[in-house]
DNA sequence: CATGATGTAAAACGATCGTTTTACATTTCA
DNA sequence: TGAAATGTAAAACGATCGTTTTACATCATG
């Protein structure tokens, strides 16, 4: 694991349980265990710092959905939360924090959004054998709701959610 | 309106619109038109600010989820977004911003959340006729997961949990 | 053996943070 | 009428922000 690798894991680390705006520099340099000068060596700024862990997140995140039907991609939540935790999806929170200012940051949000939305539906389409944008949206709309209602409510958010998309689900395939 | 209330609605506005800690004390006395010196002698600190635009957040928020039907929960959430926009959940964001320090934010949020909980629970109830805490769940995920893919995916989002509501609320009663 | 490349430690940059203070104006009301 | 209350404008507080710089160590490779 070289420097830029261990900046970027204690970086989304820090933003993660912190926020990204009140996670200051040398918070970031102690928990990476490098120096200033490294850091932006490597990151070249904080907002820069923050495209890096977005789009590394992506890759993790985007990496668990390669399921084929909507029971695995709630069971993949159920997984992903099971071993991060969850705050909130990173990338509204980023969005949220720096208040569309920051262009690159909005940009990176929104691919990944884009992604996301895209995957739900190629995971419904497999699973039902045909596109259904309705349902797809509702199972995106659980999706988000799983996430976000497990900060407060735990796993019986999740499963509440995989049991709504199966109903659902079941419902469109007859 | 006096200064207090001027000086809420300037900061919810704010804080909403640019996060909690991206918005500075300085901004924050100019779009509510005072001196420094008054905004603390009202507010005592940024802390304590926080507290009151969550707490008038909540009041005016929970206000708007006094129905009795799940459908109708859904179209007060629409009324809302197309009122007030959304950037996620304020209350969320506030304790994913402030990283669990901030004791009084923690307490505020959780007390909303299960304010909402309840509210949900009580209006599935009223809806069935008798309680359901499974239903009660999923509509909770779905009005959660409404309100944050709304960030990105607009009223289609709320459209698409309402209608998501409706078919499992229709499954339960029968 | 020298010369980049890569790193650390630490001081310093100007800017901005949340907060308090100083000095003064206006209004309210016993 | 005169003091208390409530406000403004603006400077200043020490702390911390993101970032750069200075000075020095280590190490692989020509």
């Amino acid at each position: 694991m070289d420097t830029t690798d261990k900046l970027i894991a204690a970086a989304e680390r820090l933003f993660d349980r912190y926020g990204f705006v009140a996670t200051g520099m040398d918070r970031l340099t102690a928990a990476a265990g490098m120096s200033s000068r490294t850091l932006y060596k490597h990151a070249g700024s904080k907002t820069q710092l923050m495209e890096r862990v977005l789009s590394e997140r992506d890759r993790r995140f985007m990496a668990r959905l390669r399921v084929r039907s909507v029971d695995a991609l709630f069971a993949a939540l159920d997984d992903w939360i099971r071993i991060e935790g969850t705050r909130g999806c990173l990338f509204l929170r980023a969005a949220a924090e720096t208040g569309g200012d920051a262009p690159e940051i909005a940009e990176a949000v929104r691919a990944h959004k884009t992604a996301f939305q895209d995957q739900v539906a190629r995971i419904v389409a497999a699973d039902l054998g045909r596109e259904d944008p309705d349902l797809a949206e509702q199972v995106l709309v659980l999706f988000e709701g799983a996430a976000h209602a497990a900060v407060y409510r735990g796993a019986d958010a999740v499963r509440a959610a995989r049991k709504a998309a199966s109903t659902l689900t079941e419902r469109a395939r007859s």
